[in-house]
RNA sequence: UGGUCUAUGGUGUAAUGGUAACACUACUGUUUUUGGUGCAGUCGUUCAAGGUUCGAGUCCUUGUGGACCAACCA
């Protein structure tokens, strides 16, 4: 009653109608089960919090389980980068496992398949494998190595397993049917030859288990109840229970396969091929390059678990084609952040502003609310003087009356200093101008109480006083992709789409209370967006990465008349 | 051409045969020491046509649109 509960997801109700019909609630056990063969990206994170969330949910333990089947792709860089990920959205796996645990109670599966006469040995090329296999409309044809005998089976895997075949020459197949509609259950390929070390069992194997054989299996030896996986798998489900069958003895839970829509990003490719491809071809400058889609890139940037995690949340769990919009996730950030980022001041397009009438040579330091969305948050002072740079957006000379910022003749509030009057512009030989000059109301320092402090002003606007400002590289990012979905327009290559102008690094100025901050810290820049400090800087300079803008609706008001 | 899945506002997700709801976006208005934040409001006869029912977004039929399936990838 006092939280509000949200509807069940279709997965849910999935859990309760078998909890209903009397499955134990204990028995319930999820997993988490990436390929080693990159980073963990935002389509991840959804699977991640559908599964973890699940076993905060139901009390239950969820693994996290590498499916490292193909020691072609995998490294053990990437189960770090994973694991570290994982750990940073927040969840704790009940255990690490690893599909190569079971490479030999799988291979002893297998034997048995062959003593049944479920599995044989075939010793085709791929290519006549093919053409034997049909097409989604026509059945296809039984190979002619169907038959062997036990004996013959058993000796030929015996000899793939110890390595005495090149790759490619044999592989041991499921015995299943030939002529399915469903193309899966063809004689599927259970174990393929490899001589390639593998990142955890180096070389003790020379035959490797495909998805298919290996993963229901896996989730079966670790008692999984429910193992969801993306809807491009729906077909997999009946070769999953066909396996099943072959080994199910009644001791441990039946492993329940159920295929969840996988998330599309507008904007944004999620699809590690593209992923890598971009780190490869230096699109980015790595797998953490803050415009990467992927889990280490977001964090970099600046967003945080809990604004990731309340995304996943929010865009749910269903079985149908998807698009979401990034302005989502945006909002989803900025919701995080507001609540959190302390405001300062910094100029990224200063021009500087000379208060004539504020006497050369004095500073002041002035309280200034950190943030005004956390009381808790407190005040800090930053240092006023007679020399300020303003962003030179923040002055116009010729403004119609929509625009509330600083003009000649008008008055506009400095935050948490003086109200000040334009007075004059000096302008270089181009016309451009060089510096503003203004008065300021010696009777309005910001909070002081007076008559003068607490007239309405229309317009306040941000500084940074010249003798304390502290520079900083700030790199400001746009969309990777300038197509709502590079991911899935198949006709166009989705290299493409990519904006040449996606990273602007520029010099920024900065209150000085910014000199210590620290890697990883997050903060608002008044107007201008919530910025994050880059994990990589060195010593010599603070780097911050644009995390997400505000929402600038002022462009638009102005821009109406 | 065979099979599987799917269809609710610009977007995502609900409504479990009984008043179509929530969030984002966009647009209004309002508050505000930043035009941010906050608050209030506006935007859909649920793909189509039949059927079952007192009653259908929901069940059935037939269409139509979309996604997926022919790697010794996962």
């Amino acid at each position: 009653m006092l939280t509000e509960e949200r509807s069940l997801n279709f997965i849910e109700q999935i859990i309760e109608e078998d909890l209903a019909n009397g499955f134990p609630k204990d028995k319930l056990r999820f997993r988490f089960p990436p390929e080693p063969n990159g980073y963990l990206h935002i389509g991840h994170a959804s699977s991640i919090c559908l599964n973890f969330g699940l076993g905060l949910r139901y009390n239950a333990p969820v693994n996290l389980r590498f499916d490292d089947t193909n020691p072609a792709k995998e490294e053990q860089e990437f189960v770090d980068a994973i694991k570290k990920d994982v750990e940073w959205l927040g969840y704790t796996w009940a255990e690490e496992r690893y599909a190569s645990d079971y490479f030999q109670e799988l291979y002893d599966w297998a034997v048995q398949f062959i003593k049944k006469g479920v599995a044989y040995v075939d010793s085709q090329s791929s290519d006549d494998m093919a053409k034997q296999k049909g097409t989604p409309s026509q059945p296809g044809t039984n190979s002619p190595h169907r038959d062997r005998s036990v004996e013959e089976n058993l000796e030929l895997f015996e000899k793939m397993k110890q390595g005495e075949f090149a790759e490619g020459t044999y592989v041991l197949r499921a015995k299943i049917d030939m002529a399915s509609p469903n193309m899966l259950m063809r004689d599927p390929i259970m174990y393929r030859i490899l001589q390639k070390s593998h990142h955890r069992t180096g070389t003790t194997w020379s035959i490797y288990p495909m998805y298919d054989w290996a993963h229901g299996e896996s989730d079966y030896i670790e008692a999984v109840s429910h193992s969801l996986c993306t809807l491009e798998f729906a077909m997999h489900r009946e070769l999953y229970d066909w396996f099943l069958d072959q080994v199910y003895d009644n001791t441990l839970t039946r492993p329940k396969q159920r295929e969840f829509a996988r998330r599309n990003l507008s904007h944004t490719v999620v699809s590690k091929r593209k992923l890598l491809q971009l780190v490869e071809e230096k699109y980015v400058t790595g797998w953490d390059d803050p415009r990467m889609s992927t889990l280490s890139g977001m964090r970099r940037r600046g967003y945080t678990a809990a604004a990731i995690r309340n995304f996943a949340d929010t865009i749910g769990i269903a079985k149908r084609q998807n698009l979401i919009d990034v302005s989502l996730l945006e909002f989803c950030v900025r919701e995080d952040l507001n609540k959190t980022a302390p405001r300062v001041m910094a100029v990224l397009d200063p021009v500087k502003l000379v208060i004539t009438n504020y006497p050369e040579g004095k500073e002041e330091w002035l309280e200034a609310e950190n943030n005004p969305e956390d009381e808790l948050a407190g005040s800090r002072e930053v240092p006023f003087s007679r020399e300020l740079y303003i962003e030179r957006e923040d002055f116009m000379e010729n403004a119609n009356n929509k625009y509330f910022r600083l003009t000649l003749g008008k008055e506009v509030r400095l935050k948490n200093a003086y109200i000040i009057k334009g007075e004059s512009v000096v302008k270089d030989a181009d016309g451009t101008i060089t510096e503003i000059h203004a008065t300021y109301d010696t009777d309005s320092k910001s909070g002081s109480g007076t008559e003068a402090s607490l007239r309405k002003i229309k317009g306040t606007i941000h500084w940074v006083s010249v003798p304390h400002a502290i520079k900083a590289e700030v790199r400001i990012y746009d969309r990777l992709f300038t197509h709502e979905n590079p991911d899935g327009d198949k006709d166009v290559d989705f290299k493409e789409y990519i904006n040449p102008d996606s990273l602007q690094v520029i010099t920024g100025y900065l209150e000085p209370s910014l000199k210590s901050a620290e890697a990883g810290e997050r903060v608002q820049f008044q107007r201008l967006g919530y910025f994050c400090v880059d994990k990589d800087t060195n010593a010599e300079q603070i780097v911050f990465n644009k995390t997400v803008g505000l929402r600038d609706t002022w462009a638009k008001v102005e821009s109406k008349e």
